[in-house]
DNA sequence: GTCTATAACATGATAGAC
DNA sequence: GTCTATCATGTTATAGAC
């Protein structure tokens, strides 16, 4: 059985640790922000934070595992941003709030995305958009746009399609962003308002019967891809 | 100016060069395909080649650049054995031939679209999908994509959407296929097949008066993304 | 000019002592 | 938890061979 008098001892040294861990991070932030994903070195980022190599190896498997430590923040920022805001009464006003402010949040670390970038479709890669070890991260972004549609007058049959077509339009959002070069990110912007815009109201189409086998057709399909559960 | 005996020295020289190269190449795709693209590394193909590691380097800039090669070279496949295969005599048959041709063609070298995939989304990469390096293959499959639906009654407004349509459809098939773990491919040749069938009779829609001004507003999007032509 | 080889470098990652 | 030492590998520099 553990000693008593270990707890306060780990409580401190889970603090320090704790410390140190947020050193690493927000150096190596700045050092990429400043520099960009290759030029900061995980030797640089450990000596700026007045650590060693191997202690930054510590507290982060991988270069790579950082970039995702702050896309697990910015998911969290992203909430917390939503739930403050004033909610639009409908869904294409909901869906788009959640959009622009996902990329204003995103806008100023496109560098940061270019980390993230890779390896997202390398099957092998934890930190592939598609592998286990992002699931919750994929179902925190699957819920706020469930949230933001919930009152759509949607067969039930359509939500998990239209909540999946809206996630791989985010991702694709992102990779647009990432590659945007235009001032204050405004060719994403009007993507995103001018996509919803577009399509938005062919939602409508999903209640009427004449949509009907084609809507039964595409889950077909997106379930036997498993892209969506059956 | 240059004197004749040189040009057969410069001949020669290069036939040797090819061949070098291409040895460097064959064991190159071997290896990979053998024990995956972070296994295979540059001194272990530079050993196998028989060649040195420098002289690996003078054929190939970067080990992405082997893997792009690849890719070259499976365009100039598809091309062939597109031109040789009996051509449907429909839209939708032509561009269900050449998907599955393309995924057949790579079904066995998922492990190399591994290596493709690094970087496919990163701004600063040349092998980027979205890179000017990459422009002339694209343009290539531009072409092969535009040629399958060459005969649809399509608004002549319409033609660029549809081919760049077809084009982000492909690549997420690749995508689909670097993370398909079925038998044989099955469930990528099956979301072809699926995407294709419930999708492509939607494309009448596109020549009805109903549909002329959200065919001009979604023009007017992809044109300000600069993802389509103006 | 074209090709090849060896040596060296920079960096991501790991091992093991304390 | 922290450090130093070490490794493996992509890439580059450079000298020399043809």
């Amino acid at each position: 059985m553990r000693p008593v008098t270990d707890k306060p001892t780990t409580r401190r040294r889970r603090k320090d640790g704790e410390a140190t861990r947020k050193k690493i991070y927000d150096t190596a932030l700045r050092l990429i922000r400043a520099d960009g994903f290759d030029k900061a070195t995980m030797r640089r980022i450990a000596k700026e934070a007045g650590v060693s190599l191997g202690a930054a190896y510590h507290y982060f498997a991988s270069k790579q595992a950082i970039v995702f430590a702050y896309y697990e923040e910015h998911q969290g920022a992203l909430e917390q941003a939503m739930a403050k805001a004033d909610e639009p009464s409908d869904g294409l006003g909901r869906l788009g709030l959640l959009f622009h402010t996902k990329v204003t949040l995103l806008k100023h670390d496109r560098v940061l995305l270019r980390g993230i970038a890779r390896g997202i479709a390398d099957p092998e890669d934890p930190t592939s958009a598609f592998s286990s070890e992002t699931a919750p991260l994929r179902e925190r972004a699957f819920a706020q746009l469930s949230h933001a549609v919930r009152d759509e007058p949607l067969p039930k049959e359509a939500v998990p399609l239209v909540v999946r077509a809206l996630w791989t339009f985010q991702m694709a959002t992102l990779l647009y962003l990432a590659n945007d070069e235009s001032e204050d990110m405004q060719r994403t912007h009007g993507l995103i308002d001018g996509s919803l815009a577009a399509l938005f109201p062919l939602l409508a189409f999903a209640t009427t019967p004449m949509f009907a086998p084609v809507l039964a057709q595409v889950n077909k399909v997106l379930t036997d891809a498993k892209l969506i559960e059956g």
